[in-house]
DNA sequence: AAGTGGTCTAGACCACACT
DNA sequence: GTGTGGTCTAGACCACTTA
């Protein structure tokens, strides 16, 4: 029983539904528990699933139906984060410093001489078009020596933030001059900073990470 | 059976677990089932949406432990308008205008002739501190009758989100210079504009307003 | 009256951690 | 080997909507 029955019925549903127009309903989950041949509460779950991704929607006592796709939870803040979709990065520079500004320390939460390696980088769609910058901060203690040498691996954000939390700060700023050139944009203009904490399961932060965002090509969307 | 048995123990296990520290393990579904008198399946139920509010984190195989309370998922975006604590609202002015921005039709998904109630208003913590300005707008079509003496009750926007969904969009500019004093800013303070769109569970938007933010007093946070 | 989602039970087997 | 969370079953009753 390698992959769960109520996942296979789950992608068996994401099939079927692909073919449904908005707001139609689906069988009732006794009718599904038959044709799966399941109980009613596996189908239940993978139904329940596919509710919390937003692609269903249940109505008491009448029906589960087709919602509509556009409204599916997301937030575009960290989708490049977590999809890598064809964006390329280009990193600016990197050091290890020994000694860090208070607010690096404090959202990392380590001390006056712990050592932190810090990258920045530039994200791009189509080799032009400057998305947004990162500047990256991650205390040396926690980095595996062997990912040291591959900073794709290393900066590759998503098992840490499926494993832990994430929490986002949105801070207007005007664009700090040093990155005004890099992201094509007059001097003076209004951006957002998004502060990013990725932390572990227990609480610790892990990595903290401030993007800067180019408001002409990136708009942050989230919705719930 | 007014209120479900899973959620008179997860009321009892919040309890409980408040005056745990953070990491430590609480008994097993198993003995709590028994120590709570119902089944398994039900004890699960109550943990499951314990962990999903962020309180509780399971590790498969070793046990379930209490989650650092900081890391509770939040958007204090929408804070304001999901708890309403001390919060006070001077209505600025509201009118219904037959005629709308393209602006306003696009987001409410009406036409040129559909009127459209506008109320803008300024909360406030303290009868000083402003927090931000709203400017709402709702299809007149979308009201009823009797809501239009009673703007507690038709701004009240809890009951809307509970059944519906929310899409929000963050916008860098600078303040409007007809805000700037209401909001006790500078002339050319960034501000963070967020644009939410409030939708029924069959996608059709509702509500639409516009959230004008102090960021000396409000800042954005979202965990995850 | 029939059908739906919401809840609940009392069992069961599995893979995996720890000892 | 023991204990844990993860999955699964085959029933059951409830409140509610709809016809």
């Amino acid at each position: 029983m390698a992959i769960p029955i109520y996942l296979k019925i789950k992608a068996k549903m994401i099939d079927e539904i692909s073919s449904y127009t908005v707001n139609t309903s689906i069988p009732s989950e006794r009718d599904l528990a038959i044709k799966f041949d399941a109980s009613r509460m596996t189908v239940r779950k993978a139904i329940q699933e596919l509710v919390d991704e937003g692609i269903l929607y249940r109505d008491s006592n009448r029906g589960t139906f087709v919602a509509d796709e556009k409204l599916h939870k997301r937030n575009t803040s960290t989708e490049p984060i977590l999809l890598e979709q064809t964006i390329k990065y280009k990193i600016i520079y990197f050091d290890i410093k020994s000694s860090s500004s208070h607010d690096v320390q404090n959202h990392l939460d380590i001390r006056d001489d712990d050592s932190v390696l810090r990258v920045v980088r530039l994200a791009s769609l189509d080799d032009k078009r400057p998305q947004y910058i990162e500047e990256i901060y991650i205390a040396q203690k926690n980095i595996l020596e062997e990912d040291l040498g591959d900073f794709k691996k290393l900066l590759d954000f998503n098992s840490y933030i499926d494993q832990g939390s994430l929490t986002q700060k949105f801070l207007p700023m005007i664009v700090p001059a040093q990155y005004a050139h890099l992201l094509n944009l007059k001097i003076n203009t209004p951006i957002i900073l998004v502060e990013n904490v990725i932390n572990r399961k227990n609480g610790r932060p892990l990595i903290y990470i401030k993007v800067f965002n180019n408001p002409n090509e990136k708009i942050i969307e989230i919705t719930t």
